[in-house]
DNA sequence: CTGTGATCAATC
DNA sequence: ATTGATCACAGT
């Protein structure tokens, strides 16, 4: 039998091999011999048989490395539909879909953990067995009847060490026939342990009942097989629907489902309510796994033993069985785009699974993406809405502290400190909020404790020597940073430049935040989240702990405290300084800062205590924050939409940025000039519909001490966009040349930077 | 006339 | 990605 088998290398294409006597499915990994070398592969069809080339090159199969394939008929759907859109092969694709220790060549069941356990092998019912059996053997009677007591079966280490059962005891019992030594394999599950904080089960809205009927109903094919894009207002129960959907699919019709989540560490509570529900029928896909880990929630999945895999965009390729539904909460976020290759939108990828599957596919949002939006009002997707909070609890009212007013109001907090970053108002309510024993969230959303260096004499300002930004002051490790490419170093006391001593610190982080706010509510307990204190495995965890317990009164951070968190004690949230997002040289700048404004306006007056916002900003008529202080996403999505049509962005039409780097800079600029002029040829000769801007020098244009440059392609045609890439891959893939020049294709890029 | 490096084609 | 072939130019 003849077959096509996908490598993980950068050849877009698939190679024949032959399995000698018998087949074998598609998706099942084999080793091959591959030029000189042997690599693991997937096969992914019969061989088509033209297959471009010399019938008698074919080779055997080195070996076949499992019986039942890794990758399961809609997976393989799905990576092929990715390895096409996304135009990188297919090989590398099934890499990435697959846990680590698969992708090594190790067999399947080669990582799988076992132990040793002492099991019973026959029944000895009456005493008098017993006694014929045992004579004076106490101990071994003993311990057989502890085994028939934990179900037959016990772990042979634990009878040793915890309950004192020698070895002699153990040897006995299976000298004498009733038990015996086994192997079994041992299902790491990290979360087993955790508890599983029982939500109180509210009972649904109107609204909430509506979307579960359509939902169900969407789960027996009476809807269509639209994406249905659920848009609930912060704090409307979105939750409590994906909850009741899954029991429709899972507890009632028996079928599979996938939860995706924007960063699992930081939904913990989403996480938990699921695994209050669905118990151990869920797998959490968790960064901090360890690969055995990941792998036997895999493998769970993909014996059936688990049927809902909930995690970050990476569980879209779970191998979940008869998939009845995927979710997407908190779809509008960036971090379901991956930032390397392949560089895919798990959004996107959910939505093809669903349709090769049937399954339903949810995106729920309070501030849904605009191509969302513009998709749903477009038709194409189906469109329910929560409109309003549970139990009727009003969105908090949004105040506007205007950092630009030189009145009373920022002079008194001048007079207290020059650098004060709280404004008087929000200092007075915090006050309030501790002296009610409630909460209050802080974000800002910049980390270090100043975002850059200056000499007040010269101007000079500390710059990275690999990366094109300022260095961040670290107060706490009294270094320089580089955010980027991690570079320290010592801050300077004297200018390098000028001499002069006098070096000012700008740029007020999170760092700095969290200064003044000690200094200013001393007897307040504090707790600073961003990836500075979050770096350890569970820290994430342990912060957010604390703030449920209680025990944090001030929870500052970065917008990591934004999204999905539910603490009825918080009543207060501020936002330091809303114009951080704002001021990015992105497109998606004013729809950034609405989201983060709304998701962390959001956070306040979740409990029956109410809640209040301030927004400190030097914007205030700007419409994101306008439309944010009146919780009005309409009103923000149909002016933005407007916004992008000079010049065009998404969703009026379709995006690629292409960027080249390189160590030199001219090098650079000559590549990314011949690029774009192939680009051009390819276009005009083929009359293709797509546009190309630039080339320029990326909005950071040195990172690492690589010079990048980029161009943009626009095209309303998927299709014709596909092409370009396409003909661009071919160009650049067999492309001679110092090795150190790189190519990036990033389609429908989330970010410019 | 050999040796090192860069460039290119091929991999079932 | 990696390997092997080919070709240029430098040093012998």
């Amino acid at each position: 039998m003849l077959v096509e088998v996908a490598l993980p290398l950068p050849i877009p294409r698939t190679f024949t091999y032959r399995v000698p006597g018998g087949t074998a499915l598609p998706g099942t990994r084999v080793r091959v011999v591959f030029g000189k070398r042997k690599l693991m592969g997937w096969i992914v069809a019969p061989a088509t048989g033209d297959g471009g080339g010399d019938p008698a090159k074919i080779r055997d199969v080195d070996a076949l490395l499992e019986s039942q394939p890794s990758i399961t008929t809609d997976v393989l759907d799905l990576c092929r539909w990715l390895s096409d859109y996304y135009v990188l092969p297919l090989g590398q694709v099934l890499k990435t879909a697959v846990p680590a220790v698969l992708s090594g060549g190790v067999g399947i069941d080669a990582p799988s953990k076992t132990r040793r356990v002492l099991r019973l092998t026959r029944e000895l019912l009456t005493l008098g067995e017993r006694e014929e059996v045992f004579g004076r053997a106490q101990r071994q009677r003993e311990l057989f009847e502890l085994l028939e007591n934990t179900g037959g079966s016990a772990d042979a280490a634990h009878l040793v060490s915890q309950l004192g059962f020698s070895h002699v005891i153990i040897n006995g019992l299976v000298s004498r026939g009733v038990a015996e030594i086994a192997e079994e394999r041992v299902d790491r599950d990290p979360f087993s342990a955790m508890p599983t904080a029982l939500h109180p089960s509210f009972t649904l809205t109107d609204a909430q009942r509506d979307a579960v009927r359509v939902l169900s109903n969407a789960t027996r094919g009476k809807e269509g097989n639209q994406p249905i894009l659920l848009r609930g207002v912060t704090g409307s129960g979105k939750t409590l629907v994906y909850i009741e959907l899954l029991k429709e699919v899972v507890q009632r019709q028996g079928r599979g489902a996938i939860v995706l989540v924007p960063e699992i560490a930081l939904t913990p509570q989403t996480v938990a309510r699921f695994r209050a529900v669905f118990g151990d029928v869920i797998a959490v896909l968790h960064s901090a796994l360890s690969e055995g880990e990941r792998f036997d929630a895999w493998r769970m999945l993909r014996e059936g033993e688990k049927r809902i895999a909930i995690g970050a965009r990476s569980a879209v390729f779970a191998p979940v069985r008869d998939l009845g539904a995927i979710v997407i909460d908190e779809e509008h976020e960036a971090s379901y785009k991956q930032s390397e290759s392949p560089r895919y939108h798990a959004r996107e990828l959910a939505i093809i699974r669903a349709q090769l599957t049937g399954a339903v596919c949810l995106l729920g949002s309070a501030t849904p993406a605009l191509e969302s939006w513009h998709n749903a009002k477009a038709g194409k997707y189906k469109l329910l809405e929560l409109p309003v909070r549970v139990e009727g609890r009003p969105l908090p009212p949004v105040e506007v502290v205007d950092l630009r007013r030189k009145d009373a109001n920022v002079k008194v907090a001048a007079a207290l400190n020059p650098n004060a970053s709280l404004s008087p108002r929000l200092v007075e309510l915090i006050w309030d909020r501790l002296g009610k024993n409630e909460q209050t969230i802080l974000l800002l959303n910049r980390r270090g404790y100043a975002t850059f260096v200056q000499c007040r004499s010269c101007g000079e300002v500390w710059h990275c020597p690999n990366c094109n930004v300022s260095l961040t002051f670290h107060r706490g490790r009294k270094r320089l940073v580089c955010h980027y490419c991690l570079h320290e170093e010592s801050p300077p006391s004297v200018c390098p430049r000028c001499m002069s001593q006098d070096i000012s610190f700008k740029g007020v982080g999170t760092e700095q935040v969290e200064r003044e706010v000690i200094e200013t509510f001393p007897q307040a307990r504090i707790a600073r989240m961003d990836v500075d204190t979050t770096s350890a495995k569970w820290a994430h965890h342990d912060i957010l702990g604390r703030v449920e317990r209680g025990e944090v009164d001030i929870l500052l951070g970065t917008q990591m405290i934004a999204k999905g968190l539910d603490f009825p004690g918080v009543t207060l949230v501020g936002v330091v300084n809303a114009d951080v997002a704002m001021n990015l040289p992105d497109f998606r700048a004013s729809e950034r800062t609405f989201q983060l404004l709304t998701q962390v306006a959001g956070r306040a007056g979740r409990g029956e205590k109410g809640g209040a916002v301030i927004v400190q900003t030097s914007l205030p008529n700007h419409y994101a924050i306008k439309c944010a202080l009146e919780h009005d996403y309409i009103g923000f999505a149909e002016r933005e939409i407007e916004d992008r049509k000079g010049p065009r962005y998404p969703p009026h039409l379709r995006l690629s940025n292409i960027i080249i780097s390189g160590t030199e800079e001219r090098a650079t600029i000559a590549e990314v000039e011949k690029a774009a002029a192939y680009v051009n040829g390819v276009i005009a000769s083929n009359r293709w519909p797509v546009t190309l801007t630039g080339p320029a020098p990326a909005p950071i244009d040195r990172i690492r001490g690589r010079w990048r440059w980029h161009f943009l392609l626009r095209s309303e045609s998927a299709k014709a966009m596909g092409l370009v890439l396409r003909s661009l891959q071919y160009r650049y893939e067999f492309k001679a040349g110092p090795a150190e020049l790189r190519l990036v294709m990033d389609r429908d890029p989330v970010s410019l930077l």
